[in-house]
DNA sequence: GCGGAATAGTAAAGCCTTCAACTACGCTAG
DNA sequence: CTAGCGTAGTTGAAGGCTTTACTATTCCGC
């Protein structure tokens, strides 16, 4: 097999001995590991994800931002904070806030202290819809989660979770 | 604090006893668990795409194409078959391989045994695209991800992928 | 205070994905 | 053989996300 190519291994496989600037391939267990967390991954925000539109019309996005509106002390963020808690562009959390704003579940406010700034405040129609749309999230959650995992397993996905955090989002 | 809400509590604090056909919110521990899975694959997931796109001009959904063709004898696969692969819808890989024949990568050829049927055939040009791209992507997934982790971590990261796999994506 | 740089947020264009038809072909019962 | 149903794949419209550019406001050094 040379025509062989994944994330694994190279298209063309590589030299016994890795060369100078050889990449570092992966070893068949690395391979197993990255693709089995990448699937699984991928399907479970799938299916999550659909699970909640399904059931009460809010994608999981959506659902993020009210959920971080929802905890905070004025159930209000600035734009950007929010859009910082919700690992979201700035463009994108004003596109969503704006159809949040359709839905009535959302409102802007200009911010007092800075005059450049707005406030995105949730409603009480939002929250109405977090409450009922959270038991739901939860439940699915629970189904294609954590329900599958044994005590131990959910200890190290944490642990692997807060290791790649402290790299991916420093501080 | 009466009105938070995450995945993990409801927005009005559950009664101390579950009721008959009350939710089972999630424990402070299954709900860190949660959340650091949650925020930790969607920042590498963004990180992984970012940097492919950055430096090859490949998203990451058309690399696993390209991937999935190139595994395949005669590099080639029938348009539902690769779409599975993918864990992409048929419409959605209808679309993606029509801008990689524009790119001269991937080319259909109709299916000799069932005339419905189209197969996607991997070019020379999209195999040595994919040649330049695997050790960037490699090294990426090396950075992001294994090199953050101990072995230990990433044979835990395999079991729960697996084992999340065997629910979400059954057979 | 004032001119320039930095920051907050929005808007527009283009790509990607989804959803819901729709076409074309194959299979099977009568 | 042919009617009807199921399967393979595509298409087009609608909506979401990204990128880039733009406006409005504030901050800062003088």
């Amino acid at each position: 097999m040379t025509t062989d190519v994944s994330a694994a291994e190279p298209p063309v496989p590589a030299c016994p001995g890795p060369g100078p600037d050889e990449a570092r391939w992966l070893s068949e267990d690395e391979q197993l590991a990255w693709r089995a967390w990448l699937f699984s991954s991928l399907l479970l925000h799938d299916r999550l994800d659909r699970d909640l539109i399904r059931e009460t019309g809010i994608s999981h996005a959506y659902y993020e931002i009210l959920v971080q509106l929802s905890e905070t002390p004025g159930h209000s963020l600035r734009m950007s904070e929010l859009a910082e808690r919700c690992l979201s562009s700035r463009s994108r959390l004003s596109h969503a806030v704006a159809r949040l704003e359709e839905r009535g579940w959302v409102r802007r406010q200009v911010c007092a202290e800075d005059g450049r700034g707005q406030l995105a405040v949730l409603t009480d129609e939002g929250f109405a819809a977090l409450e009922g749309a959270a038991p739901v999230h939860v439940e699915s959650v629970r189904t294609h989660l954590l329900d599958q995992l044994s005590p131990q397993q959910i200890t190290a996905m944490r642990d692997i979770g807060e290791t790649l955090l402290r790299h991916l989002a420093p501080r």
